[in-house]
DNA sequence: GTCCTGGAATAAGAT
DNA sequence: AGATCTTATTCCAGG
């Protein structure tokens, strides 16, 4: 079965795909016999499936072609659609869950057989992880590879900005296993999905590492198998094991990238032309993290009934979701999920009414005039995220006990306000949502405040209600986290990011204020880095915080550092990395054991290499509690003996300012020093605001605002964001040309082993809609392409807004082709690392030097 | 019975 | 290619 099946991928120079309902098992087990895939969906879905529609037309649309494969020698799959919608009805046929086309065609190319199918990358059936398979694939295909060494703990931190490069031909074998396997959607409860284990890999060991092959064993047992598989509603599901979870690689996982045709590709049309509404319900939310909130049968994410109140932001932005929502609720969750009563009404309008909010990557201030986000209590550093395998591992909390608190400062009104929270990356780049952990939504009787889980761009939100009877203060014990499988996330189309070390995760608050200008101004503010493996937890130590940013050259200065799982022999390194990764200088500091605890080292800073330096040097170091056992780097600056206090620019690395610790305390107690590209990031916007275009220099002129430094929330920016009904997000989708004079910013954030610029493009409106014109970056517009476009249009204004300068929302580039689906994504271009040569590189650094150099001196002056 | 947790077994990956 | 160490996931069991 497994060569057979190989075979067919391997070899299969066309294969026709068409998605039937009831013959999909049959049809894709004859896959194993044949080269040909013939999947009919003979039934119209009785289910919302925009998405998936959605999906498919993206990958039907004529228009888009896989960049990288040549049409003429590529392997090819046509996918006959009965009752597919097309594309431009997707976006209306919320209620229209029947095919309004019949026998669409969709012809998928794939890269040439050759590199189609990795013989190592073995059908679902084979035992081969198709994450192994998956992952070689995009890495192979990004050109990159993860340079762990450059982190003690080959973090995450990491993790590769570059966007696939599209076919992950290698991938496809396992992807359109898994979908096939779902034709239906229904992830969690598709009998299809389980015949599909049960024949594909019943060989298997019950860790389902692949989503090919995912699927815990206890789904195998025949009684998983529902009556009615294809219908969700019909989800038998009643028992747990029904689907414990299917693939999250489901199509609405699958950010639609012009140029990837791949297996991913395929596979989301597949099934995006076979899932029902179950499927979508949580486009961007694995199955199990829907499940973990289902009841048996209910396949869904927790949407209570309130959930109909979308805020305003979450219809526009996601307008998918928006518009699928009702018949989620119609058919699978009305009743289901019920929220607990709260004084809160859900139901009650939100107070954002803004058509369009910032997508979930863009960088936004903390505070802006007399608001401020801000976080009192701060969540532990460590928390142990659930697999959706599990049960819940409950709320965060605060390292004191007790939970994180929120609450905003300056708010004089006498309205409601909704605070959002999702999981956010925790790493050295722009903060983002995170595509392996997903809040989630903890209810009780230990739990007091009330929440609504909502989705936006894939990302599960809690909204929490910010009453002004509390003093617009929340705490935050309603929110768990949930790990998603690494394996699932991974074979996301678009997806850049690997989950592997990639367990540390910040909860991002956000607050959208109307103001009486009729402006809306979102704040966001994240809290200090948490680890959510267990193993991390327990075993790797953790620098929460240092009491010392910056030293003379001479060191000698003790240092406390605030953290866990030091031990009494544990070790702090500083070091310091050329530009290019290379190691140019290493010593160990001094560590009073007498006073080290498990939580706190006393150390003594051990001088640097050069006493004579004329300028501050960055350096890092870390704790080490052995091979293999090391904390996250820290930030820690060596400055000229003689220079008291200055308030330096970034380095090269955009490390944040290195301002004397003594001088700033705040500053110095600053857990995480390498957040500075945030918050210099975040400062773009405003400059737009003001003028429009802004130097290119102007990120780093203008991300050391003092408060900066002194920031309590690396993800913090300073700078207002004040979103404007007439501003739409989205009209950074048709931002006219004539916007952005300069709209080429370059920052450089350190990566894998070097230092790498990137670069944050406002490209003109044209370019961000305009596939071509991310040459670098096609996850830009890859994963959530299909849909941006729709978000970005949906603002209720005229999309005339747009011709005016940029909006005033930072987009910040999403670094996880995958994640961001916001439109701005379009306007919005990093250019990959592998797309700047060293040339160029050396460059934009020397360039910056120089700005940082002048800007020091004037400083100084 | 459902949550929460803490631990740990085990497979997949990385060295 | 095999051994060994890590990390990711799944399971268990107790409160």
């Amino acid at each position: 079965m497994k060569s057979a099946e190989e075979d067919a991928y391997s070899h299969t120079p066309n294969t026709s795909v068409s998605l039937g309902k009831s013959c999909l098992p049959s049809q894709y087990h004859s896959l194993q016999s044949g080269p040909t895939i013939s999947v009919s969906i003979s039934q119209p879905p009785s289910y919302s499936a925009q998405n998936d529609m959605r999906t498919v037309g993206y990958y039907s649309s004529p228009s888009i072609h896989p960049t990288e494969a040549p049409v003429l020698e590529s392997p090819r799959i046509e996918i006959t659609a009965y009752g597919q919608f097309p594309e431009e009805e997707v976006e209306e046929s919320n209620n229209l869950p029947l095919p309004k086309q019949v026998n669409s065609i969709v012809t998928l190319t794939l890269p040439n057989a050759d590199g189609y199918r990795d013989p190592s990358c073995l059908s679902p059936a084979s035992s081969v992880s198709s994450r192994s398979c998956h992952s070689e694939a995009s890495s192979y295909e990004s050109g990159f590879s993860y340079n762990y060494e450059n982190s003690p703990q080959n973090s995450p931190w990491q993790s590769p900005c570059v966007s696939p490069k599209g076919s992950s031909s290698l991938a496809l074998p396992g992807e359109a296993c898994t979908h096939a396997g779902y034709p239906h959607n229904s992830p969690s409860t598709s009998p299809l999905s389980s015949v599909m284990d049960d024949s594909w890999m019943g060989q298997r060991g019950s860790r389902p590492n692949s989503p090919c092959g995912g699927k815990r064993k206890y789904s195998f047992n025949g009684t998983t198998t529902s009556k009615s598989p294809y219908s969700p509603n019909h989800s038998p599901g009643p028992s747990p094991h029904t689907s414990p979870r299917l693939s999250v690689t489901d199509e609405s996982w699958m950010p639609n990238n012009t140029n990837q045709y791949t297996n991913s590709a395929i596979v989301a049309a597949i099934n995006a032309l076979t899932t029902d509404g179950v499927a979508d319900l949580g486009e961007g939310i694995p199955l199990k993290a829907r499940k973990t909130s289902l009841e048996p049968g209910a396949v869904c994410l927790k949407v209570e009934p309130g959930r109909e109140e979308l805020s305003p932001g979450e219809l526009c932005q996601d307008e998918y979701s928006s518009s699928r929502l009702p018949l989620k609720k119609e058919n699978y969750c009305g009743g289901l999920l019920d929220v607990p009563s709260h004084p809160y009404s859900w139901s009650k309008p939100k107070q954002y009414v803004s058509p369009s909010l910032p997508a979930l990557d863009w960088q936004l201030p903390s505070s802006s005039g007399p608001y401020s986000l801000q976080i009192e209590v701060q969540p532990k550093s460590h928390h142990r995220a659930h697999y959706e395998t599990e049960g819940s591992r409950g709320a965060v909390k605060a390292l004191a006990g007790g939970h994180p608190v929120v609450q905003l400062h300056g708010y004089m009104e006498t309205e409601p306000l909704i605070l959002q929270l999702f999981i956010g990356t925790a790493d050295d780049r722009l903060l983002r949502p995170h595509a392996f952990y997903q809040v989630h939504r903890i209810t009780g009787k230990t739990v007091s405040t009330p929440s609504h889980e909502t989705l936006q761009s894939n990302t599960k939100v809690l909204e929490i209600p910010l009453l002004p009877e509390n003093n617009m203060r929340a705490i935050i014990d309603c929110s768990g986290i949930l790990k998603l499988r690494n394996s699932d996330i991974e074979l996301r189309k678009g997806e850049t990011d690997i989950g592997r070390k990639n367990t540390r995760v910040r909860m991002v608050f956000r607050v959208h204020i109307n103001q009486s200008t009729g402006r809306t101004l979102s704040l966001q503010t994240a809290s200090n880095p948490m680890e959510c493996s267990q193993r991390s937890a327990q075993e790797l130590p953790l620098v929460d915080k240092q009491t010392l940013q910056t030293c003379p050259a001479a060191g000698g200065e003790k240092m406390l550092l605030s953290g866990h799982n030091f031990q009494h022999n544990s070790k702090v390194v500083f070091m310091e990395k050329a530009q290019d990764g290379h190691h140019l200088w290493e010593t160990e500091a001094k560590v009073d054991k007498d006073s080290s605890k498990s939580t706190s080292l006393r150390i003594e800073i051990p001088p640097y290499r050069n006493q004579r330096i004329s300028s501050p040097v960055q350096v890092k170091f870390y704790v080490c509690n052995g091979k293999r056992k090391r904390s996250q780097y820290q930030g820690f600056t060596y400055v000229p003996a003689n220079v008291p206090m200055i308030k330096m620019e970034p380095h090269d690395d955009c490390d944040p300012p290195q301002v004397c610790p003594k001088h700033c305390p705040v500053l110095a107690l600053h857990p995480k020093p390498y957040y500075t590209p945030q918050v210099m990031t975040s400062m773009i916007p405003t400059e737009l605001r003001m003028g429009g275009a802004y130097p290119a220099c102007q990120q780093r002129l203008g991300g050391k605002p003092s408060s900066l430094s002194c920031s309590s929330s690396p993800s913090t920016s300073p700078k207002l964001h004040d979103l404007s009904p007439t501003t739409p997000f989205s009209m950074c989708l048709s931002a006219g040309p004539s916007q952005s004079p300069i709209p080429h910013v370059s920052i450089i954030q350190e990566t894998p082993g070097r230092y790498q610029p990137q670069s944050v493009l406002y490209p003109p409106s044209s370019a961000a809609s305009s596939p071509g014109s991310q040459p670098s970056t096609p996850s830009t517009s890859g994963p959530e392409a299909p849909f941006s476009p729709t978000h970005c249009l949906t603002p209720p204004q005229p999309i005339s807004g747009s011709s005016s300068p940029v909006t005033e929302q930072l987009p910040k580039v999403p670094e996880r082709g995958g994640r961001s689906s916001s439109p701005t994504l379009a306007n919005n271009i990093k250019q990959e690392p592998q797309e700047l040569d060293q040339m160029y590189l050396d460059d934009v650094n020397e360039i910056i030097r120089n700005d940082l150099s002048s800007i020091s001196v004037h400083s100084h002056a």
